[in-house]
DNA sequence: TAGATTGTTAATCGATTAACAATC
DNA sequence: TAGATTGTTAATCGATTAACAATC
């Protein structure tokens, strides 16, 4: 199986086809065929047969696909499928909200610590699990197999927390601070940048446009 | 000035340039040529150069782009030079740490409002603003000029309360509940859907491929 | 078998990069 | 003026869509 070249627009593409066949499976829908799942999801059926076929055949002609097993498949290529580990590295609002949110684990990513250099929040409990100070880190990293560092911390100390964390282990981060780590952490750490501010600029530059063409017609 | 029909992509890009050039700006950077920009942000300068001709002319030859002067050009495009109320609905965690972001407020986003519908918030404040009840929404908004509504509630209620606020007037909708609300919002009414758990199965993805690959070397 | 729908090749479209004349 | 660098056209590359033969 080598999945060797698969372009990002296909990448990108995979979390929503997995979402919507999981309401699809909630829902009770056994088959569908890709021109069911194009109205749905507004986009070609003639895309999603050709995104799937970067992975393999898994539909069958005059029927389709089954949405059990494609939900499945989808999800072992997304790699759902295996337990990874995650920390996260910044205990404020954000950091809280995303170590509350259930679903990660239910999608294989376990939280298995909290850190923070606030003195205040040490001890203090979220989703069961104490938070715990930024300096015990490496220990932690030696004595547990965590894959995952989420970065809920300002940019300021971003940088040197990526080194310090890749230096320990860390094979992946997700970087929620204002800088794109991609450009200095070495080659083979994956890096998933969210730039929340910059999604509410895209806002902003469409609710402007918007409002502009309104006054020129 | 006819902004219609400059592609998705550089629209995507356009915050990533104004976030270089706002850190340029602070750095003391004066003037800056597409190549040196390129270095700096890996892309083409060739890339740089067309983004901006979208645009206009903000450049001179023979000496680059003013730094000051083009990131106050990109901010007017991105609509940042006006002030957009906001409100946001779902006090819950996520809810609160978007509240607690200080830099909107920079940007041209004012949050005038935050609402839960769980009684036990009721005047709770957060940066100073009371959270009131979901229900006192319309009136709120009849009495307030608010383009923008951040959705931070359950996917399960999510499309009745676009439906719910696009009727009172919302313009925009910065959307974090798991489901693509722009296929269900009329025409004209701007969508931002931000789907984090799809950010981390991208990184899970990259993550499980990399290892598949170290694997079968 | 006939009908439906995939898997896949070919055609089109759009986005990125290269090149260079214009010009500061 | 000479050098630098843009603005912009042309060439290339990649992604999307259309079409259809294969096949369940």
């Amino acid at each position: 199986m080598d999945e060797k070249g698969i372009s990002k627009a296909v990448i990108k593409r995979l979390p929503r086809y997995y979402r919507y066949l999981g309401e699809l499976l909630e829902a009770g829908v056994e088959r569908i065929s890709s021109n069911e799942l194009s109205e749905k999801m507004q986009v070609t059926a003639s895309q999603i047969r050709q995104d799937l076929n970067n992975f393999g055949g898994f539909g069958q002609q005059g029927y389709g696909y089954n949405v059990q097993y494609l939900y499945n498949e989808i999800g072992k290529i997304l790699g759902l499928d295996t337990v990874h580990n995650m920390i996260i590295v910044g205990a404020g609002n954000l950091g809280q909200a995303l170590a509350n949110y259930v679903n990660f684990e239910k999608r294989g990513f376990r939280l298995v610590g909290i850190f923070d250099a606030n003195p205040v929040l040490q001890g203090v409990s979220v989703r069961g699990i104490p938070i715990q100070m930024i300096d015990t880190i490496p220990e932690f990293l030696q004595n547990n197999d965590v894959e995952i560092a989420t970065l809920t911390i300002p940019k300021e100390s971003v940088v040197d927390m990526a080194d310090m964390l890749v230096k320990n282990g860390i094979r992946a981060l997700w970087n929620y601070a204002h800088t794109d780590l991609n450009l200095v952490v070495p080659d083979g750490v994956i890096v998933e940048n969210v730039h929340l501010s910059e999604s509410l600029m895209r806002l902003s530059y469409n609710l402007t446009s918007y409002e502009r063409n309104q006054k020129n017609q």
